[in-house]
DNA sequence: ACCTGAACACCGTTCAAGT
DNA sequence: ACCTGAACACCGTTCAAGT
């Protein structure tokens, strides 16, 4: 007996570290595979294409965000810390950013959609106003972490003359090097927690919308 | 006289042509070189990296969107004309989303911020409120391009089976077959114009904080 | 059922060389 | 100054073959 036969979940756990290590954007299907120490051909049983691979990926990610906050609290609290909590999941791994459009939306995804709706719904907004209140949520969620990712990838490249060992190792992509370019007061706008801005809008026109219905 | 010499211009130039046919996730050195019947090297001496040349793409692709609406309007108009210019100049390439976020910001990207606040600032905000209120508006925009993009994915995937010719030639990348898992009210809530649910929170959001600086 | 090795058609980028 | 050709170290994926 050689080893056990690897399964999916081994398969994906071990993309989730590369993923940790190099990010999503320097996965290969070859990198995965030798840290297995296996043929990168063996994954093609489980996974027909790079992308289930990722989508798979994304899916456990996902699931390991735990990212739906205790029931108990008032819908405003709750919303603002799912936001929160999507937010900071997809800081930690800034990489994934640029896939989130075009992966398909997995299971996970749905889970959170229907908790989001279903919090919503009971604390008084109809399906249709709990739906687009969801997606304004996204939208803002993705929107900050993009602007945040741009920031770091500009702040990354400015550290990595000093700098080289472990930028080396992490990389995250691009150089980015228009620093210059950039007016200092957005320079240091850009530093705040890109959530705080978009999110609190949101959820004032989302009060406004239950006080109409009330009256 | 073998060929007059190609410039940054016409570098970029066909790397449009090429993004507006295969899509910028396609783009290659190799490409944009053959389309210009010139060795992929001599890019080299005008783009040090093809994260150059795509930066210089990306500029000139904000510089024809020409996004910036007509001074006159009242600054509600002024924004929502705006946040939707952006919104449909993406969404005419799609392909563009993954990587707004990873690219150096530019001069044009820089000119559109510039407007924009300069409109909020005469309207009454203060420039903090304007520089917040722009990222916001961005935040909705780059949000609702990527949930556009990703259930446009979906829907080339499901018309892939039935044509394609065109699919082929167009690609714009992932196979994307998560359609079965996605609920029917949320399949039909994503054929909305994405931009017009966040937009009018963020507005109503802008005239609550301006109404409230008055008093 | 799961894995391997060799191969194909691509990448970005470097380097030495040409005009 | 601008361009070329060959080469290096990678990709995703296919295919025929092994256990």
């Amino acid at each position: 007996m050689t080893r056990a036969a690897l399964n999916r979940d081994a398969y994906v756990e071990a993309a989730l570290e590369v993923i940790a290590e190099v990010g999503v954007d320097k996965l290969s299907m070859r990198n995965v595979a030798s840290r297995l120490s296996v043929s990168p051909m063996a994954m093609y049983k489980h996974f027909p294409t790079k992308d289930d691979l990722l989508a798979a990926s994304l899916e456990a990610f996902i699931a390991r965000a735990s990212v739906v906050p205790d029931d108990t609290l008032p819908w405003e609290r709750w919303v603002e810390q799912a936001a929160r909590g999507m937010y900071e999941a997809l800081c930690r791994e800034l990489s994934w950013v640029p896939l989130l459009g075009s992966l398909p939306v997995g299971q996970q995804a749905i889970a959170v959609t229907d908790a989001f709706v279903t919090k919503l719904c009971e604390a008084g907004f109809t399906l249709e106003q709990s739906l687009q209140a969801y997606f304004a949520v996204i939208q803002v969620v993705v929107g900050a972490v993009c602007l945040r990712s741009s920031l770091d990838a500009r702040t990354t490249a400015a550290a990595d003359s000093a700098n080289q060992t472990r930028s080396a190792t992490r990389g995250e992509g691009r150089s980015n090097t228009g620093g210059p370019g950039i007016p200092g007061e957005l320079q240091s706008f850009l530093k705040r927690d890109q959530i705080t801005i978009g999110l609190p809008m949101i959820i004032d026109a989302l009060k406004a919308q239950l006080e109409e219905a009330r009256t």
